[in-house]
DNA sequence: CTGTTAGCGCTTTCAG
DNA sequence: CTGAAAGCGCTAACAG
């Protein structure tokens, strides 16, 4: 391996000078630099960012952990990490599978040093686990979960889109709209707000709430989504209106209404949640709440900059707007 | 910040006895290692692993660069994290944003030293790039491109499988079928070996190969295959089948043929390639060439195991099989 | 503008 | 089974 000191010897000059050089924090007068760098040519010479690491204390990385790096995550990770980079620093991902075991390890401050800040997408962690993350890094979190009031968080107006979906569809018409994917009690706090959404659209329009009409699905895949969405017709329970609390589930539910034969919108009108690129393909176009991934993306890597500069800095706690785009699944689109 | 050295002070034994408890190298009495551990327990000791790397030449993290993060690329990786993991490895994710210069730059050996392996999805380089690449670092390519012998490389049966869609259509009665995002020239490998296939397919058939029907897409996303599609439509050439290069193009051309009030299959069939989650569930199912996602992934791992255990072993070149997984895009399904 | 010194926190090597 | 010394490759701080 060649280092700085191979480099400083071909060059004629101190380990410094090379330092120098390639880091641009010191001023290099330009025949010394230029044979700096014609020695970095010749001898084939990269810094070794791990030393450099240790040395500096930063490593002008910051991670993106996920739940699972497909569908959602990925889109979201797309959108932040230009704006990472931006900022001269590096973006990687990584994954806790959802599982709160690895969940607490990604956690762990060992691996958190390894980056300057750290934007975590918290899944299945409860607030008490949260608050045993004692570490000074910069995190901000990401979800729907409730988070201990010190970090930095930004979520999703969950209600409010679920409120939302839900009254475009009563307004179509509706009188009897599943809530898929929907939760009275879950770990995931997020089905749980959609669910409340869709009531609250119910109370609004004087319609009563029907518990049997909450249809929860054992895997969060369009497959269970699928299956879920079968059982409810094979079961004969009449409905007209299916708001899937996110995009994937949509997804499963489109492939069952058309395999029970049901028209979309004309038996059945449907929304989803999130947003997806394959929403506006999947024909006839899902309705769906767009959390504005974009928005989100820059409000996060705004919080992680303030952050990163000020680790005393009030906690902020942003709750995303989201907005309904109507297509071709509900009536009024079009 | 804790340090070994203060927990070795608090324990009343050596640094070195710290290290030993803590990273299991060398044995330690019973007695040595609990007060150790209640050293590191009273005062929240985390390894810093940016240390560790350095002196120990081993981060334990493997990456897999990636040009984007979402979909298919997403996917791959959720394939990939737990093979990676069950090894005792981290797995990191980095994209290039199928930028060449970015590439590069995800390739400079300084980058290439955080990671004891590295896996490379080549999107944008051509073989001479690639051998610009001098690093001892083990890298496994992945990926349609042409690259350099002395890579370990994986890829698809982009031939293989573009004959065995077009054929599945061709039994299915089209005469007509566009090659959707197929080119004759494209710095993207894939985009051309899967025309061959479209075209050694109607050869097998007797079938005349007709150059209007390869339609190019500008940008390879949904919308971009939507846009092309409806052009096509616009143009009047007459085609009763689709065979789309990528399952995300195909999913544009589900939209566009909707929108163009054409019925799939019984006007045209449509197959794509990839077999992404969406493809099953999108109706009426779309048919796709399934290239075997999680088998990828298992060779990936097992070469760049390989070569981190021997960086003198030949290089291997594999060619992944593929199978036609027939949906209701396609007659003869169902 | 350039050099010298010191040391980031850990693990390898050699010694007991 | 445990310890002491050395140093991975780099840069902050201080000197000239």
């Amino acid at each position: 391996m060649v280092t700085m000191s191979d480099v400083a010897r071909e060059a004629g000059v101190s380990v410094m000078t090379v330092s120098n050089v390639l880091s641009d924090r010191r001023p290099v007068g330009a025949p010394t630099r230029a044979r700096v760098l014609a020695a970095v040519e010749a001898l084939g010479f990269e810094v070794n960012l791990t030393a450099r690491h240790l040395r500096a204390g930063r490593t002008d990385t910051v991670a993106l952990i996920v739940p699972s790096f497909h569908d959602y995550f990925g889109e979201v990770a797309d959108e932040i990490a230009p704006l990472v980079e931006a900022e001269g620093r590096h973006l990687v991902l990584e994954r806790t599978s959802a599982n709160p075991e690895h969940e607490m390890e990604s956690l762990s401050v060992a691996r958190l040093q390894l980056y300057d800040g750290v934007l975590l997408s918290v899944a299945a962690l409860d607030r008490d686990q949260l608050d045993r993350v004692r570490t000074p890094k910069p995190i901000v979190l990401l979800g729907e979960h409730e988070v201990p009031d010190r970090f930095d968080h930004i979520k999703l107006a969950n209600e409010e889109g679920a409120r939302l979906a839900t009254s475009h569809m009563i307004e179509g018409g509706s009188r009897r709209i599943l809530a898929l994917g929907a939760a009275y009690e879950s770990a995931h706090k997020m089905t749980t707000d959609r669910r409340v959404g869709w009531e609250t659209a119910h109370r609004e329009a004087g319609l009563p709430v029907d518990e049997r009409y909450v249809v929860p699905v054992t895997t969060y895949s369009s497959q269970g989504a699928r299956e879920a969405l079968l059982d409810v017709v094979a079961s004969g329970l009449p409905f007209d209106g299916v708001f899937a609390v996110t995009d994937v589930i949509a997804l499963g539910a489109v492939a069952a209404l058309a395999e029970s034969g049901l028209r979309v919108p004309d038996d059945v009108q449907l929304a989803g949640f999130d947003n997806l690129d394959v929403s506006s393909f999947v024909p006839p176009g899902i309705t769906s709440i767009d959390p504005n991934h974009r928005g989100v993306a820059q409000d996060a890597v705004r919080l992680l900059h303030r952050r990163m500069a000020d680790a005393a800095a009030p906690a902020e706690h942003i709750v995303a707007p989201v907005r309904l785009v109507v297509r071709g699944s509900t009536r009024g689109g079009r």
